[in-house]
DNA sequence: ATTAGCACTTGCTCTCGTTGAGTGCTAACC
DNA sequence: GGTTAGCACTCAACGAGAGCAAGTGCTAAT
């Protein structure tokens, strides 16, 4: 398992073998039953013999250091956000995929598809499937993603289709307006020019280019070039809909993992608001491997009871996007974390065959 | 408004006006209120004056025709879905609009929108935000909608990217392998030898046709036929994904209309079933108006609580799709009816301005 | 035909004791 | 000195019973 990277860097508490032990008995028991563990239970559970009461005195050491709460005085204890840190840290160790799992995840690029949209697509109901979370898949950022080809198509006399292809293989298109009257092999001439002029070049460096040449004098006298400056601001313009794909939304309300009606309320607002959680997603990009956000440390208020993992999809040559599964922060760890591992990469390897890069 | 289309055509029963009074005000109350509804208070709140012991007397009459229940013996009553295709037939009017509502829903096609799948977006998001709702709309069916443009796009040496305008505005793309390196030329000559053939052909017509074109023999003789054909065939090949838009469904199960956690369930299993929501609407795609799906009414289980809502929208030439708003049973009928009406004209509007019919 | 009056039903809420799981502390034990 | 048994204490959850409020159906008077 890749060590996941830690939110804060700060060094581990030092603790015990004996505490680790307990500690790991209470989030294991925990997760499986989502109730609070007493000391009881614990002893029978763990595999080094302790009794109750030796199990209590530990116990209570570790509600001291902030790993542990009581809901209430006379019940069991429950992990906080810190001892799920911990625990991701230092103590779990990812379960290996069975070969059913890793078919599964695999059937995200299954004969016949052809479209990245649609590969992505796959990836949340796959991942949704597999972990009965919420599953977000962001598309490659348009902005960072360089160009294979752009075509414009005369659909009637003042409507221009435009067909952009980057090299992730991510299609879009977009309707122009135009009053004037252009003959669709004016524009072929056009697209050959600014496939020719831009071919791999980044969206923003295209954008950034295009506008600059804008004050530039020698175009005026070049009716190609005018008029491929003209189209190609329109086509570059900045327009990205935050794209988002996702997935198993509604199994993760009815988890029944959130009891309070205002805990849902909460959480559902942030899922509408797709593009909080693209910014959330795309806050995490910079990192490598698997990334987790427990709890508190999500920023998001809507999210605070939530575990966000996360992991980028690449091709060859670059970082193209994230995707990550969103579930209460008492999820299976050793589980979802290899899952959403392996998913990132064969995503990777799905897209950098459609790449053409 | 436009007297809505009763599910299944039956004489309404015979009720004389002062039964119909009360049945009216105890589904105006319970639509309010969503409580069970007692002899005495709708006394007061009713307009004729009568005693609650008359009251009662008419509400017996009225359970033994089975337009209300009980849920308990000493609970007030509520509304059967009997009840409420009776009121939705014979008793309801539908609220004026308010301008305020015809300028939130004019907006679906505000500035700036410039394709048809935004206008089927914004118009879900709307109307969800309306109705606080589960909105649905279809994209036009393509198999129905005509051609208006076809064209090939090499995006390396191959892949062929195939671009498909129909005339009601939609664009669709699809990626198609092929072993033989193709000249961008030569694509040219296809699409324009395709487009020339079969612009304005129904997608249906256009596939049936090149699949028995394939029989004939002088193709064999001519490369750019041969080719076109098969290319034409695998642009044309059925792949149509479902294509719904869908909005407040998280509304929808929040609204606390729902008690049992049952219930929900079921509801979140049939939204989570996209195809099965598809199946329902192109149902009644055949109709015309708004029509009404009340509770029972609906064959999907899941929809057994729930009031089905939807009027077609249409271009000049023909019928497009469906937009409807699922709801509990229990909705107000008189100001959702009205807005779901009034909407489908203003998106015929804005998508006949985007058509190129 | 309408209405007032009354007995009856039933779910809801509140209280109160009981139960059981769990804790923290102390003293005994190895 | 760490570990364990024992014990008093706490507190949520459960259930029974009382009282309440809303509502009904029936009967008899208007």
């Amino acid at each position: 398992m890749p060590r996941p990277q830690r939110h804060v860097p700060e060094s581990p508490p030092q603790i015990d073998e004996r505490t680790q032990l307990v500690l790991q008995g209470i989030i294991n028991s925990y997760i499986e039953t989502t109730e609070p563990v007493g000391s009881r239970t614990l002893s029978k559970q763990l595999s080094m013999p302790m009794s109750p009461a030796t199990i209590r005195n530990i116990m209570s050491d570790l509600s001291e250091l902030g790993f542990l709460i009581q809901t209430h005085t006379s019940a069991g204890r429950i992990p906080t956000d810190k001892a799920y840190r911990y625990y991701v840290d230092s103590l779990a160790v990812a379960d290996s995929l069975t070969d059913e799992i890793r078919t599964r995840i695999q059937e995200l690029s299954a004969e016949g598809v052809s479209q990245v949209e649609e590969l992505l697509s796959n990836t949340t109901k796959i991942l949704a499937n597999l972990t009965h979370f919420a599953c977000l898949v962001t598309a490659p950022k348009t902005a960072v993603s360089r160009l294979q080809r752009i075509e414009f198509i005369k659909v009637s006399t003042s409507k221009i289709l435009v067909i952009l292809v980057s090299k992730s293989g991510v299609v879009r298109n977009k309707l122009i307006e135009t009053t004037e009257g252009i003959s669709q092999d004016f524009l072929n001439s056009i697209s050959a020019f600014l496939n020719e002029q831009f071919q791999n070049r980044s969206f923003r460096e295209i954008r950034d280019q295009i506008l600059q040449s804008m004050v530039e004098d020698k175009e005026r006298y070049d009716r190609l070039l005018a008029q491929a400056v003209r189209l190609g601001k329109k086509a570059f313009e900045v327009s990205d809909p935050p794209e988002l794909y996702m997935d198993g939304h509604l199994n993760l309300l009815m988890s029944a993992a959130f009891g309070s009606r205002n805990d849902l309320r909460g959480l559902m607002g942030t899922f509408d608001q797709k593009s909080r959680i693209m910014e959330v997603l795309d806050h995490t990009m910079n990192a490598e491997g698997v990334r987790i956000y427990i709890g508190i440390e999500n920023d998001h208020e809507g999210l605070k009871d939530c575990t966000l993992v996360t992991a980028n999809y690449r091709n060859e040559n670059n970082v193209l996007g994230t995707l990550g599964v969103i579930g209460p922060t008492h999820m299976d760890y050793q589980r979802i974390i290899p899952v959403v591992d392996y998913t990132s990469k064969i995503l990777s390897q799905a897209i950098t065959r459609h790449s053409y890069d």
